[in-house]
DNA sequence: GTGAAAGCGCTAACAG
DNA sequence: CTGTTAGCGCTTTCAC
């Protein structure tokens, strides 16, 4: 019923052959074989269905061809189009990625990056949530290659791709500025992230440097966080602080949100209190989500080009896996500005 | 600089033991050894980080512990729900899974099923949209396991785990119908796919069973599609094809979509024209996707149950790899109206 | 040009 | 209890 798999050896055999030469002739060797035993060769293989055993071919040159992606979680679109991108290159250089979904716990990360190189990865991507590096530096140690992206891991030998999160901030703050505004609110969830805080940065900065004093009211944190993504908690939190905002003395006339997710919220409360978007108040969201466009009014946004940071992030890996001594580099992702509909000009 | 990972051959050699006893007690073997040595060598191989190479270990057992999965693409947040939920319940049974998006491309499936079975996987889940099954056949008779999700391989050997599509697309409309409607218009992306059809086999059968004659002005179909999964696509399809129904001297009280996003589009169309949702014309989509929480009105709809179908087919193909007799089974996951506030009793 | 043989890291008979 | 040995499928010296 289930038959055996072929090895070189049954095709040696059956080619009046050694393995040797067969191994030569169907790994494209430039070793020299006679055009007519190569042919014999590839004509049994060709009939036998030959599908070689890279097991074997890993154990002897460790050259497996696959490469590990660390990430929070693929149902968070941000992180599916880095793994997207990151899935193409590889594909495209012969590798298979191992997907691993950390879900923000740094026991399973950990778990993880053992595992991957209990597999023999030739290296491995990773937005880590983990603070404890013990392990990873033990894997580079051994000669594991690992690029980091989004976020930071600051040690020897791994490779940073990073997004410019506070130019981010600044350039969606200043858009609102030169729009005329000068109340302007930022909402965000928690600032326990690195990115968050970012951004709140950015957001500061722009204040400043156009001379206004931000207001403590018009910083609006969200309480908890859901600890996996939750689209609707985001979309909730946007609804709430928006309530907060419209409760105040002196409500802002723009509000800047963490991101589109909560943006789309802030309009949702702002239209349901019958306070109109842009005309009444305006809204900027951050990371460009494709929905963005298909609200009312369409909303501006800051992008984030998450889909080219995983394909950068990958070639960069490929690059430390084939040149001995890729050069050490540390990139950083620029940000821009999507104008559509929900900004007003106030001037 | 680059350190030499440790085997076991280096650890019975610091421990005075055979690689043999050093195997049997690092692999957990059930085999005796005294407590003494155990001790000895667990304690060396914690000293020096020893991390088992998996390969070599494969080699010998062909369990390699590695299953793949091949999906359309994980941009598609319905199939990065399959593979969440693939790749949770392999994490929790001590599998990796290969992410492999095949991009709507035969060729590239071919070539994905082929370099997976070069790496030894154990199994594959697998959504086809190949028609050349030679290949499969031939790996099923090597004694791959696989397991067909969304789309239907009728072979032998393969589990089947499919969405009642038909049975969906007829709750749809009967809930319409059972709200009073009787003019239901049908917008959908072109019929090329066994689940299109299905759903709107459904509408047909639902609406015949009401004794009313399906009219043709009322079923849309869009023209042409994108090859990738395209969002904004979709989502214009639907505004498009709303306007159209507008058109008619009789236009239906009610919609139902192929998808939440075609929905979302026909009812951004129906607003922006003044059009009221469901006041004047109800609206119910397919999918359940998180948006259609977030839109003006909340968009009723039709919950495949995907994220579960994920670690339903994970869950099934584990099981053919451990039991060599798992049974044949062919599972039908049935859908579930998701009652939201798009549609209107005209009753 | 071709083959014999060793070995990658591990496990599993088999002997003792 | 422990060690010796063979071998998984492949590549790669080294001889011929």
């Amino acid at each position: 019923m289930k038959k055996k798999r072929i090895t070189i050896h049954d095709i040696a055999r059956l080619a009046g052959a050694s393995s040797a030469t067969v191994s030569r002739v169907l790994s494209n060797s430039s070793y020299p074989v006679s055009d007519e035993l190569r042919n014999k060769i590839r004509k049994i293989a060709e009939e036998h269905h030959y599908i070689p055993n890279r097991i074997g071919k890993q154990l002897k040159t460790h050259d497996n061809l696959t490469i590990g992606a660390i990430i929070p979680t693929i149902s968070n679109p941000f992180y599916a189009s880095i793994m997207l991108g990151i899935e193409e290159i590889a594909q495209q250089n012969g590798y298979h990625v191992f997907l691993c979904n950390s879900k923000q716990s740094a026991k399973l990360e950990e778990e993880y990056l053992k595992t991957l190189f209990e597999n023999q990865v030739e290296g491995v991507i990773v937005s880590s949530i983990s603070a404890d590096k013990k392990l990873l530096s033990h894997l580079l140690d051994l000669g594991m290659k690992v690029v980091a992206v989004d976020q930071h891991i600051e040690m020897k030998n791994v490779r940073q791709i990073e997004f410019n999160y506070r130019k981010g901030g600044f350039i969606a703050v200043k858009h609102l500025i030169d729009n005329g505004h000068r109340k302007i609110a930022y909402i965000t969830a928690p600032l326990d992230r690195p990115s968050r805080r970012s951004i709140f940065q950015g957001y500061q900065d722009a204040l400043i440097e156009a001379g206004i004093t931000p207001e403590e009211d018009y910083v609006q944190i969200a309480e908890k966080e859901s600890s996996l993504y939750d689209e609707i908690f985001e979309f909730e939190n946007g609804r709430k602080l928006a309530r907060n905002l419209l409760k105040l003395e002196s409500p802002p006339t723009a509000v800047f949100a963490c991101n589109d997710l909560t943006a789309i919220g802030a309009i949702h409360e702002f239209t349901k209190q019958g306070v109109r978007v842009p005309e009444d108040i305006s809204v900027v969201g951050f990371d460009n989500i494709e929905f963005g466009q298909m609200v009312m009014p369409a909303l501006t946004t800051v992008n984030q080009p998450n889909y080219e940071m995983g394909k950068l992030a990958c070639n960069i890996l490929l690059d430390m896996i084939k040149n001995k001594h890729a050069p050490e580099i540390e990139i950083m992702l620029q940000p821009a500005l999507v104008e559509r509909d929900s900004v007003a000009d106030i001037r």
